[in-house]
DNA sequence: CGCGATTTGTGCACGTCTTCACAAGCGCCT
DNA sequence: AGGCGCTTGTGAAGACGTGCACAAATCGCG
């Protein structure tokens, strides 16, 4: 199609960047939207409406719109988006461009499944290095890789550029990972471990936490209960639950 | 200590709930008290202040103050928070008073690495049932349960009532199971699957992703790479970060 | 060449969430 | 009994996120 001229592409090297600073809400999005395009290209579709992937996507068709235009992107009006185009533009904004190295550790239960997955690799990312503090376990290889002990980190850093720390240990050792994280220079850190970790400024850490979710979706079963039982009237089954009910960032009730 | 009359008190059964209908915002962060309260009981604290809890919980004590006055708790001006009724109180309206059952479908890598996992027992939650459609892996026993067919969740359900689905399948089977789970009547899912559900009004769904929290961390990891080599004039290391880069709802820079 | 169908991009209004700041309440000490 | 220091609970303001509704832009077709 028309070639525009979209500000901060990937084939432009040199140039400055000119990251526009997004709503952390449309960043949180923007993978949906990715992983959503890249099923739509698999499909054969060269281009798509703003319903086709905000449906896809599993979202409101305007929040999309507004999305996509925060990061300056061209869709052509009565068309659509250029779906190749558009998942260059999003991977350029996510930082995926280059394929960032993710350093694992504690590779215990969790560990071994996250090591073993291969949604890191379709997605952006390598493991780097699997790191463990049980003597027992460093020497194990699992997909290719083999487990290192953790104190060796600052030479697993200095061999090469760590971008992401995930953390899969108990909660007792995390933060002390995390500390030796930080120090070889890692900025990012996900944390499977249930606990707050205090890391200094200008580090972010996201945090997974599975029994939150459950108990998040306990109280909306709670809450679901006790609106059924209050009707005294006659009893009739679960219709129109309250507008409200919605969960949080989490799509519900999208239609069969 | 004095005993406050609190509504809707665990003990009581029979009356009405009536529980307040809280704010999102709130209900995700009450887990978070709950982790961190049980560690301060396990530390033989019997009360604890705002200001010691928000810490121990990783927010701002405005907020969880306000969180906590919502649901209508009572702590003591000059003292702070009893730390068991507390935790009392918020287990109630998460609903964690009773056990809930937990189906767990997709016995693969995750799903053995879930099904080992005792952070289910020790929150609030028991897994009910392992099932899966590959007849290989059927009969196998994981920590004292038998994997069964998913054809059997209708079986399954009649046993015992699963309060939670867990789909921890490929993506190409997270819908079939979805479809599978709200048949058999259960109303909140966590998925586990990189896909979009779609599900009839009234059935609540949350979604774990890693590769998207990958990405979010990938996003910001660009963003400061892009802002430190900006600055032309003399070069200084990264310092002062701009206000608005803290991550959305995670923790970030709670200071050593 | 013009027109209608289609779809984007966005102004605006509304709701939700966060944070500050402080009055009201409580217990302890004198 | 009274005062003082500490902590909760909340009003108000502002930041942020959402969704409607529509003007502007583009394409295809007659
Ligand atoms: N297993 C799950 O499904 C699951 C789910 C959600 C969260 N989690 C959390 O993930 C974390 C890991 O869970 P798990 O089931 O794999 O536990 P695990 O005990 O099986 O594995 C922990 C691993 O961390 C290693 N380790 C301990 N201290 C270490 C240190 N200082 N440095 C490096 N490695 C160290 C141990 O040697 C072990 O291999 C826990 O915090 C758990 O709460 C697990
Ligand atoms: N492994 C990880 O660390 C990880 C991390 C994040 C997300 N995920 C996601 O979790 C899901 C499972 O990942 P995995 O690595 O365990 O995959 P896996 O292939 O090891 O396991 C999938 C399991 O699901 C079973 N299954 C397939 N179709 C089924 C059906 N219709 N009904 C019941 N069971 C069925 C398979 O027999 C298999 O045992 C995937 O969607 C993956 O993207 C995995």
């Amino acid at each position: 199609m028309s070639q525009h001229r979209h500000p901060g592409a990937p084939g432009r090297a040199g140039a400055v960047p000119a990251l526009p600073d997004l709503p952390e809400a449309t960043v949180a999005r923007l993978p949906e939207y990715l992983r959503a395009l890249h099923n739509l290209a698999d499909a054969g579709h060269e281009t798509i409406s703003s319903e086709g992937l905000s449906a896809a996507a599993g979202v409101n068709s305007a929040k999309l719109r507004k999305d996509l235009s925060h990061l300056g992107s061209y869709g052509t009006r009565g068309v659509g988006y250029d779906v190749a185009l558009l998942i260059e533009q999003i991977e350029y904004v996510l930082g995926l461009t280059q394929r960032r190295a993710v350093a694992l550790v504690g590779v215990g239960n969790l560990g071994h499944a996250l090591a073993g997955y291969d949604g890191f690799a379709s997605r952006g990312f390598r493991i780097a290095a699997l790191l463990d503090a049980d003597p027992s376990r460093v020497g194990e290889e699992i997909n290719g890789l083999v487990v290192r002990h953790v104190d060796e980190l600052p030479a697993v850093a200095t061999e090469e550029s760590i971008a992401i720390g995930v953390i899969a240990t108990p909660a007792a050792a995390a933060q002390r990972v995390a500390d030796q994280l930080v120090a070889v220079g890692v900025t990012s850190i996900l944390n499977f471990a249930p606990c707050v970790l205090s890391v200094p400024e200008g580090v972010d850490v996201r945090k997974v936490d599975l029994a939150i979710e459950l108990q998040i979706l306990s109280f909306h079963e709670h809450r679901k209960a006790s609106l059924t039982a209050l009707p005294a009237t006659g009893g009739s089954a679960l219709t129109a639950l309250p507008g409200g009910l919605a969960a949080t960032d989490t799509q519900e009730a999208i239609g069969t």
